[in-house]
DNA sequence: CCTCAAATTTAGGTATGCCTAAAAAAGGTG
DNA sequence: CACCTTTTTTAGGCATACCTAAATTTGAGG
């Protein structure tokens, strides 16, 4: 696991890149509150350890290395925020702080069972975010759920950066691996015949939160944000 | 709040003055894993932040400052390995690992709010090590749990090294200031006349977990070990 | 009370991650 | 296309917390 100003590289990288493709040092420099020549400094390292790619004087962009990574804290942020928040009751102006303590120091097996106690939340409960897909092997949260109470022992990992369908560009294509949610949603999934490992490219989105159209097995798809966002695509699939 | 490495030697002295009177260098330095070297180093340093009394050659003790930092930190401690092993059902094994990380970041705030959903343990369900009272200035759980079911906003903090009473020292006098538990606790207590404000002199404590005997308004008492850890002394009353 | 081994401290060095000041590159404007 | 401002990088330092190797102090045994 990275180190805590890795990670809070990272991390800002990571919500800096959402619009535009690369990030300029200042940004970040502002964002961190540290002084622009101590960015340049961390950057350099970062591209020596394959999280970034940094390109002098014209910004940076993640590796799929420094992307999951990024969605591995914001997850165990995220997490964090919506057990503050609705949990403990800490005051508002005060969850965001003290998650961003934390994230660093939540080892990856806290994470999951902070997950499970949470019942599998979907957005951060203290500002909506959308709370990335955990990178255990399970196509949905039921099995997680089912295995856990038969009491296991070690599950394997995936190393997959799983992108949620709402946030995949036009175009792209990848396969479905991971579906958030209970029987409800499973079920109206099956549905339309999305499962886990079908093929799926998005056509288009509309704009303002409007819904996404997808192709599946040649015909076309529409889906509202609120579902898509609980399919995760794996974009190498 | 100190730093982490600071709390970090500051839990090992405490941990480790437990039971004789100085603590010596190569103690601390196998404990926490570092050179003896580095372990002088950060003695200079903490006593010269006036955490620990420190005597050249011959070891360290904490001061009043130390004591209180010390306890605080095996409060967060022991707090999160409750935490950790009833509600999140981690692995035995981490339990206490992550309790390590985690409690240098753990803000006061979300202590005290844990420890209100964690409705007040006295021991840790980790290791069963009795849980260091808050700095609250409350006499008793139930006027924290009231307060903060009206919607408290800003408690002050008393400071205090508050001491179980079963961990007082033959001969040594304070006054109660905090007892942990429900009704059932005060009323027995009550009926003893213990009461918060009340001064108290431990006359002897018997070995091996047995009963202790006290003096209290002129008069001697026997209390056992269960109940007497309940009730926290201010030393300096 | 002298010697010697163990414990401890001093000295000198390393890695991180931050800083300021100065140099260099980028990029818009006349 | 030269100039000037903004952005970014380079250079030289600082604090923290660690290390190894070489003194130094302590204290027990002869």
């Amino acid at each position: 696991m990275a180190q805590k100003s890795t990670q809070d590289y990272l991390k800002t990288v990571y919500s800096l890149s959402k619009n535009e493709e690369l990030v300029n040092t200042t940004e970040i420099s502002e964002k961190l509150g540290v002084a622009p020549a101590s960015v340049t400094e961390m950057l350099k390292k970062l591209a020596h350890e394959g999280y970034i790619e940094y390109s002098p004087y014209h910004g940076s962009t993640l590796t799929e290395k420094g992307l999951e990574e990024a969605k591995k804290v914001a997850r165990k942020h995220r997490l964090l925020e919506t057990f503050l928040s609705d949990v403990l009751h800490i005051g508002k102006d005060k969850v965001h702080t003290q998650a961003c303590q934390m994230e660093h120091t939540l080892s990856d097996e806290a994470e999951e069972s902070l997950c499970r106690f949470l019942k599998h939340p979907d957005t951060c409960s203290d500002d909506g975010e959308t709370i990335p897909a955990c990178n255990l092997p399970f196509s949905n949260c039921e099995e997680c759920i089912q295995l856990h109470s038969q009491g296991l022992e070690e599950v394997g990992k995936r190393r997959e950066n799983l992108i949620a369908l709402s946030e995949l560009k036009e175009g792209q294509t990848g396969r479905i691996s991971f579906i958030r949610g209970g029987h409800n949603v499973l079920q109206r999934l099956l549905d339309m015949g999305l499962t886990p490992s079908t093929k799926i490219t998005l056509i288009k989105a509309a704009p303002f939160e409007g819904p996404i159209q997808v192709l599946v097995r040649g015909s076309k798809l529409a889906l509202g944000r609120g579902i898509a966002s609980k399919v995760f695509i794996d974009p190498q699939g």
